[in-house]
DNA sequence: GTTTAAAGTGATCACTTGATCATTAAAGCA
DNA sequence: TGCTTTAATGATCAAGTGATCACTTTAAAC
């Protein structure tokens, strides 16, 4: 390629007939947002705001129109993945003790990753891992406090074992669900990240993760507890 | 900053005493590979050259006189991150059988943790999913045939179930030995990735890991393989 | 001390990339 | 139909960014 920019420029004589279509403002916004986190999935947050705007058919510095920055765009992508992908009923389904505790981690863990095995998804947290935006320290917070101390709780509960003084429960055990969640998530990883994974249904990995983690974790509990 | 570029130039009048150090091709090359095993796991692969080279205290272009490109660099970075830590010995301890599978399995994945777990290691690691190369896709192909196919064979062995055909083992057992394996590399993940965790020493929870593991998968692999 | 091979540099190129702004053109309203 | 509002655009800026190359400097060989 050895056009100069000043000769590209000039060569756009014909125009190729097209019609601005011109949106109302929230319809436009809502329609880059679902375009950048796509984008951005695909190529992480080092993608540039031309080929966005190429994507959606729209000129670059429209964007600049509805986001002050490019940083601003990420900053919604964040949002958007994160907050609205967080289903308040799982915590009650993990303290529901009418059912077998199997069926309660195993329908959540089912439920779980049919909402979070997605590319997008995936891709976007650990790219935001990267760049050290604590969107994600937050999500693990949440996983954490409302997800994994409950399995903790719901753990003594079910095998006999004291429950926790104000539900504090110690770090092993913690470590010990952490495990579970983190053996889960990695298949994730391997899928979108690495894309050693073809297949598309983890349903049957993730029920034998649960029952091998609820046969082998009471005694190791046990032990934890004294 | 208003200076153009040129009249930047032209300011440079005072010369700051400054005296070139000259190394051997080894010793540089070292050098520059080292240091930019440390910067690009800090930024990722989209740091630049130029800062590169000022933390080597030489000129930009120098770079380009060792490496044809910053691609090469790169590519330089994975060779040392992967090749360079892989232990042939911990398959021989998977399969001696003279030990119980459970310390075999513990002391497996306290050295392998010990020598991975590493700052610079899983970054990188995690950088080269995105950027779609493949020299970890090869590098989880080694953690599943020279690893994993291996418990599995061995928990097979040791809990008197039929010794697999060939080494075949199936994609269910396989999953369960990846789910061991995934969460214990997720706690690296949460360390180096998210920095939510500040502890330096995972050993506790991999012991209660491997423990937990030996405790439940058994009974599991019973059912999986009828 | 001189010579000289090659390590090292500064200036510069060609291109990229986020951001700006004066101008253009759709759509709603009178 | 003409008027007004504002969505949308193209050209352009300024600061990067990888790569190149003619020239400079160092340290080992003589």
């Amino acid at each position: 390629m050895s056009l100069t920019r000043k000769s590209k420029r000039k060569a756009g004589n014909f125009t190729p007939a097209k019609k601005r279509t011109r949106l109302s403002r929230e319809q436009r916004e809502q329609q880059i947002v679902e375009e950048a986190v796509r984008y951005f999935a695909e190529v992480g947050f080092g993608g540039q705001t031309r080929e966005l705007a190429r994507r959606l058919g729209i000129s670059q510095s429209l964007l600049f129109r509805y986001f002050p920055s490019k940083d601003a765009i990420v900053e919604r992508v964040y949002e958007e993945v994160y907050l609205r992908r967080w289903k308040p009923e799982w915590e009650d389904l993990l303290q529901d003790r009418s059912l077998p505790l199997s069926d309660r981690l195993t329908d959540f863990y089912l439920d779980y990753t049919r909402t979070i095995f997605e590319y997008e998804w995936v891709r976007i947290l650990i790219f935001s891992g990267i760049k050290g935006v604590t969107s994600y320290q937050k999500y693990l917070g949440l996983i954490r406090n409302r997800i994994l101390k409950r399995i903790c709780i719901e753990l003594r509960a079910t095998y006999g074992l004291p429950a926790p003084v104000k539900n504090n429960v110690t770090q092993r055990e913690l470590d010990l669900a952490w495990s579970l969640h983190g053996g889960i998530f990695y298949m994730a990883i391997r899928k979108y990240i690495y894309g050693v994974e073809k297949r598309g249904n983890f349903d049957p990995a993730i029920k034998d993760t649960v029952a091998s983690f609820l046969n082998g974790a009471p005694k190791t509990l046990k032990s934890i507890l004294k």
